[in-house]
DNA sequence: TTAATTAATCGTAGTTTTACGATTAATTAA
DNA sequence: TTAATTAATCGTAAAACTACGATTAATTAA
């Protein structure tokens, strides 16, 4: 009500988010196992292996990359994705921190 | 085209990206921040807090109960809500397997 | 009882997301 | 050069998200 509000989202706050949401959908989840748990990265693999049409897959690839989890490298005629270690790191640490920020004497009901 | 695909989004993609996404937000955000460091949960509390309406608040407040990050408690004419250990749990065991899942030689780029 | 407080829900407008097919641009192969 | 392959981008429709004010329901206080 026309109060000023003590806090704004802070630069972390949205930069979590951020991360969060682009990890938010089961495609994206999809691709990043995809990364891990597979030999390849090639794109058109990926397009191969999950359930949905090309764009759609560059599409959430193009999101992945925007907040800096994935990058690519063209290679030919083919383009290659891979985890940036960095974020990937950024994230570890980000969830290292917020996870054990919580403790149980937090509890109230 | 037309070729089955030998995946589909699996359970477990599924409830990762809900976790996930159900954190997209800032403001989501804030309201896990405010519960882990702040000694309130009080609802009127967390709407004094963030820089949004009090209806706004409680949608949010609905997605991350949704998911089962918070529960909430009516006490009174209050409401309270607290992270949900169980769920935190779940989520922090869900980070460390993909976070651990990943190492260097996956990177090919 | 009546009034006040608190928080959920409703209705809704504007934006964003997700999905697809079609097209384009770039590279490689014939 | 021409044809084929690969992946990005365009255009677009449908659905979901985000925000708000207004209303409602439930409890407590007067």
């Amino acid at each position: 009500m026309g109060t000023t509000k003590s806090i704004k989202f802070s630069e972390s706050q949205n930069r979590k988010a951020e991360l969060f949401k682009a990890l938010g959908h089961p495609a994206r989840i999809a691709i990043i196992e995809f990364l891990i748990n597979q030999n390849s990265c090639v794109c058109g693999d990926i397009v191969e292996e999950l359930p949905l049409s090309q764009s759609t897959i560059s599409q959430h690839l193009k999101e992945l990359k925007s907040v800096g989890i994935i990058k690519g490298e063209i290679s030919g005629v083919k383009t290659c994705y891979c985890i940036d270690e960095n974020v990937w790191a950024e994230l570890d640490d980000m969830m290292k921190v917020l996870m054990s920020s919580y403790s149980l004497k937090n509890k109230c009901c």
